[in-house]
DNA sequence: AAAAAAG
C-alpha cells in the first residue's frame, strides 16, 4: 500500500541517495511510466503536463545508462570530448537548469554533468571537455561549433534526449537537430519530452527513432485538459494604455510569490519591466537582446528573490522551473496554444497552485479565440476590463484602495535596485556602494508559506476559464 | 511576424 519508492523502479542506490538529498523519494507518474522503459534503453516520446518531473523522466535514465569509473566497462570508455549522453535544449537558461539537475541528482554516483551554449566564452567549455565529461547538455548552435571544430565527439552518445521536444523539431531548429543527431551513433537511444506534443511532431520524431513507446502521463489531474487544473486561469480584454496599469494593481494582489510577466516582444518586455520598476516595483527584464551575463543575471535575481518580478519574452515560456512561483501574466497574448501552456505552466508546478492572467486586446481576439477552442477552455469572450474594475480586484485579490504605483511605506523590496541585483553578478564586481537604502536583502513577500493543494481554497466569487469545481484539493 | 539559437 505503500508508495512506490524509485528503488523499486530499479534506480541506481547512488541516484536514490542523491535524490533524497533533495527531498525527492516517491516518482512521479511520468517517472514511474518512463522508467522501466527508459532504463531498458528502449526510445520514448514521453508527454506530460508542466512541472510534473519530465526533467527526472529523462534525467534519471540518462543517469544510470551513463557508466562510471567504478563499472567495468569504463576502462575505454571515456575519451576527452566525448560524452556517453546529450541532452538538448531551445534556450540557453534552460540548458542551465536541466544540467543543474542532472548534476544533483547524479553528484553520489560522480558523473561528470557539461553545459554547452551560446552567448559564453568559448575556451572554459572546450577546457572542460578536454577533461573528460560524461553529460552534457547544450543549445543547437553551440554544440554544432565545438562539434565542426573538433572539443565535441557524440559518437559515443548512446543516449540523446531532445528536451522541449517539440520545440526543438520545429522549423527553426530542425535542421541544426537533424545534424546533431547525425552526428550521435545510430543504435542510440532517443528521448522525445514534451508538454505539448502535436501528432505532427510525433509522426515527425518518429523518423529519428526506433520503435518507440509513446508515453503520456495524464499527471495527477485526472482529467484530458491540457492545462494544469491547479492554475486558475483568467482572461481579461484589456486596452493597450491601461495595460501596465492593471499590471501594477495585480502585482499587489494578496499572497501574490513570485510573478512571471510574458510579453511577445523584446522591446515591450524591456520597456514593460522599466515601468513597473519606475512605478515602485523590483522588476527585471530578460530577453534575447540582452548580454549572457545580464539574462542569467535576471534569472538569478528571481530565482533568489532580489526581484519578485520577472517580464520576460517567450525566451522563459518553456521549462524554466522556479520555485514559488505564484502569478503569471500574460501581457501579450501568447501566439498560439502551444505557447500559452508553457507559459502559465510557470506556475502551478509540483502540485503548487497558481494564477494565471491573459490581458487580449482587440488585435488579439481571433488569437485568442483559437488558443481558448484548442485548448478547449470552454469560456466565453473575454470581458471587457480596466484597471479600476471591481471584477479584477476581486478575481485577484486585489486589496481596496490600490493604485497603479507601489505606495513608498512599501518600497521596500523596489529600494534593492541595481545595486543588489549587481551583486549577484558572478564577476563579483560590486563597486561597495552597498548599505544604502533598502538594507539587507528583503526576502519576497510570503516566501515562507507558497500555496500548495493542501492549503484552504479561497472562497471568493471569481470568474474562472475553467468550468470545473474549484479546485483546492483536487488530489 | 516574433523569438530562439553561432558570431
Amino acid at each position: 500500500m505503500s508508495e512506490p519508492t524509485f528503488a523499486d523502479f530499479g534506480v541506481h542506490p547512488d541516484i536514490c541517495a542523491a535524490l533524497k538529498d533533495l527531498g525527492i523519494v516517491h516518482p512521479f507518474p511520468i517517472q514511474a511510466m518512463t522508467l522501466p522503459v527508459a532504463l531498458g534503453g528502449h526510445d520514448i516520446i514521453g508527454q506530460a503536463k508542466t512541472g510534473t518531473g519530465k526533467t527526472l523522466g529523462f534525467g534519471i535514465p540518462i543517469l544510470q545508462r551513463v557508466a562510471t569509473p567504478t563499472d567495468a566497462a569504463y576502462a575505454d570508455l571515456p575519451k576527452p570530448g566525448r560524452p556517453q549522453a546529450l541532452a538538448v535544449t531551445p534556450t540557453r537558461e534552460l540548458a542551465v537548469q536541466v544540467a543543474r539537475d542532472l548534476e544533483r541528482a547524479g553528484a553520489r554516483r560522480g558523473v561528470r554533468v557539461l553545459t554547452v551554449y551560446g552567448g559564453r566564452a568559448y575556451e572554459p567549455q572546450v577546457d572542460a571537455l578536454r577533461k573528460g565529461v560524461d553529460v552534457v547538455v547544450g543549445t543547437p548552435g553551440r554544440l554544432i561549433d565545438l562539434a565542426k571544430q573538433g572539443h565535441l565527439d557524440l559518437s559515443g552518445a548512446r543516449t540523446v534526449v531532445l528536451d522541449e521536444a517539440d520545440e526543438m523539431l520545429d522549423l527553426g531548429f530542425l535542421p541544426d537537430v537533424e545534424r546533431i543527431l547525425s552526428m550521435t551513433p545510430a543504435s542510440r537511444q532517443t528521448m522525445l519530452f514534451s508538454a505539448t506534443m502535436p501528432g505532427a511532431v510525433v509522426a515527425l520524431g518518429r523518423r529519428y527513432m526506433s520503435q518507440p513507446t509513446h508515453i503520456r502521463a495524464v499527471g495527477d489531474d485526472q482529467d484530458d485538459s491540457k492545462t494544469v487544473k491547479a492554475i486558475e486561469q483568467f482572461v481579461y480584454r484589456a486596452h493597450a494604455m491601461d495595460k501596465v496599469e492593471m499590471l501594477s494593481r495585480i502585482l499587489q494582489a494578496r499572497d501574490r510569490g513570485l510573478t512571471m510577466i510574458f510579453s511577445r516582444t523584446k522591446r515591450t518586455a524591456a520597456r514593460v519591466a522599466d515601468d513597473l520598476t519606475e512605478r515602485g516595483f523590483a522588476a527585471a527584464a530578460i530577453h534575447g537582446d540582452l548580454g549572457q551575463g545580464a539574462r542569467e543575471q535576471a534569472m538569478r535575481a528571481f530565482r533568489h528573490g532580489k526581484v519578485d518580478v520577472l517580464v520576460a519574452t517567450d525566451v522563459a515560456a518553456r521549462g524554466i522551473d522556479v520555485e514559488n512561483v505564484t502569478h503569471v501574466i500574460n501581457y501579450q497574448c501568447p501566439e498560439d496554444e502551444k505557447i500559452y501552456v508553457h507559459r502559465i505552466g510557470r506556475t502551478g508546478r509540483a502540485g503548487n497552485t497558481g494564477i494565471a492572467v491573459t490581458f487580449v486586446d482587440w488585435d488579439d481576439l481571433p488569437r485568442w479565440g483559437l488558443i481558448s477552442k484548442a485548448l478547449d477552455l470552454g469560456i466565453p469572450e473575454p470581458e471587457e476590463t480596466y484597471s479600476s474594475s471591481a471584477q479584477l480586484y476581486a478575481d485577484l485579490d486585489i486589496p481596496e484602495g490600490t493604485t497603479g504605483r507601489l505606495p513608498k511605506s512599501s518600497q521596500t523590496r523596489a529600494g534593492l535596485g541595481a545595486e543588489q541585483i549587481e551583486d549577484l553578478g558572478e564577476t563579483g564586481k560590486s563597486s561597495g556602494r552597498r548599505g544604502q537604502g533598502a538594507r539587507g536583502g528583503h526576502a519576497p513577500k510570503r516566501a515562507d508559506s507558497p500555496p500548495t493543494r493542501d492549503s484552504a481554497p479561497r472562497s471568493r466569487t471569481r470568474r474562472r476559464t475553467h468550468g470545473a469545481a474549484q479546485g483546492g484539493g483536487a488530489a
